[in-house]
DNA sequence: ACTGCGATGTCCT
DNA sequence: GGACATCGCAGTT
């Protein structure tokens, strides 16, 4: 395995908009046990900011799918949605604050045989991880990671392996209705990891 | 390349 | 009973 340096949870206290964008190029690694791991870099987020967000599962209520959103930062929140997904998030900001940050988008950077074995119909390896639910295919993540916290060893963000530099742009949100036009989209400019959509361009 | 649409289970009103 | 932070496939250009 590659050298990964675990984020303190503290980093995910910050205002989620500004957590989203620093996430764009950290990178998330999923522990398999065996000294197996995956690892891909962050390369497209969401944030939801929590009460007042129309877009966000905590807007203006907690009910029972959302309540893991108030808890302290750095908890992960997974939902299921159509039917067959997952939706991968970190809740950011204090307890009691019912945000976070959704992780849209991946490159694979360790375990790409394991992911192309999860994703075993995919023929191009840019969809492996390329959308929210994509990623949670890749690495196998489903709702038993609800709850749990980035600072235990089965999945967690590091830091960014080099200082690599590259361009951020920020978009509307993808798939929602409610707050459509609030720019709470980021995403790595020109990385072909990214969800393909017209607003990468701008 | 792009567009439309059906599948599907859970949560919420 | 409706909505849903999606995906993959079929059809078209």
């Amino acid at each position: 395995m590659r050298k990964y340096n675990k984020i303190d949870d503290k980093f995910f206290e910050n205002d989620t908009i500004e957590t989203a964008k620093s996430l764009l190029g950290k990178i998330i690694v999923k522990n398999e046990g065996k000294n197996k791991y995956l690892a891909g870099k962050i390369v497209e987020t969401e944030a939801y900011l929590g009460e007042n967000d129309p877009a966000c599962h905590a807007y203006q209520k907690t009910t029972g799918r959302s309540r893991v959103l108030y808890e302290e930062a750095g908890t992960i929140y997974v939902y299921f949605i159509y039917g067959n997904y997952y939706c991968f998030n970190v809740v950011t900001e204090r307890k009691g604050i019912g945000a976070a940050v959704l992780i849209r988008a991946v490159e694979p950077i360790e375990g790409i045989e394991t992911m192309r074995k999860n994703r075993y119909n995919v023929k191009k390896d840019f969809d492996l991880t390329n959308g929210p639910s994509k990623f949670c295919m890749a690495f196998g993540i489903g709702r038993e990671f609800n709850e749990k916290k980035l600072s235990g060893d089965g999945i967690y963000i590091a830091a960014a392996e080099s200082k690599e530099r590259f361009e951020t742009a920020a978009s509307k949100r993808i798939g929602i209705v409610k707050g459509e036009d609030l720019p709470y989209r980021f995403f790595i400019k020109n990385n072909p990891y990214v969800t393909k959509h017209k607003f990468n361009n701008i």
